[in-house]
DNA sequence: ACGCAGATTTTCT
DNA sequence: GAAAATCTGCGTT
């Protein structure tokens, strides 16, 4: 994968606009050596927007351990762990000291399949959080790590056209699952669910 | 096709 | 001690 890495100042902005704007960008992944590189496009996505979001980890300005790295810098990856054995992967939005991130919900797999086969020894590879985890290899090891340049990095892809962008209720989730904060592509077989 | 329970650990109450 | 931004396997329909 050779696209320009997606700049900083593109995730300081609203984290809803960001959310939408991540939808034909390409997720790449080097870890485990660039000859086992695995990549996909992201095909959907969710917004956890903030302090007064009741569903984002940062609800009412939480500032732990676990939650600092959405108080870092726009363009970082927030992977946290849960359920006992999921990772999740999330962008961090908005400027520094804003607490909103974007998850990552699912890609269309587009390089290193015999890799994620390996890893995830199932299908679907990339269709929810978790999966697509596994299957690039992420883990809280590359949690607080930049977007732009390293191991992980989210690059220009192809911009879905105006009205192929769908927006939908939350998912997984019990306080305020209904705000419409669930992006993803229309036609896309590669959505979870 | 659908529904339910288990896995398993971090975080907060 | 309970819940969690989930997924899987096994049961029944």
């Amino acid at each position: 994968m050779t696209g320009a890495a997606v700049a900083a100042r593109f995730y300081a902005r609203p984290t809803e606009e960001v959310a939408r704007g991540l939808l034909g960008h390409i997720l790449v992944s080097d870890v485990g050596g660039r000859r086992r590189q695995t990549a996909g496009r992201i095909v959907e996505v969710e917004a956890y927007t903030g302090p007064h979001d009741p569903a984002c980890h940062a609800y009412g300005h939480r500032r732990t351990a676990r939650t600092e790295p959405l108080y870092g810098p726009p363009g970082t990856a927030y992977v946290y762990f849960t359920y006992g054995m999921h990772w999740c992967l999330n962008a961090v939005t908005e400027p520094r000291d804003y607490p909103a991130a974007v998850l990552i919900r699912a890609l269309e797999p587009i390089a290193g399949f015999a890799t994620m086969r390996a890893r995830r020894r199932k299908e679907p590879l990339c269709s929810g959080p978790a999966r697509l985890c596994e299957a690039l290899g992420v883990t809280g090891a590359l949690n607080g790590m930049s977007l732009q340049r390293g191991v992980l990095r989210i690059v220009e892809g192809s911009k879905p056209k105006r009205g192929e962008i769908l927006t939908g209720p939350r998912i997984g989730i019990t306080e305020a699952a209904d705000w419409p904060l669930r992006f993803y592509l229309k036609d896309s077989s590669w959505v979870s669910r």
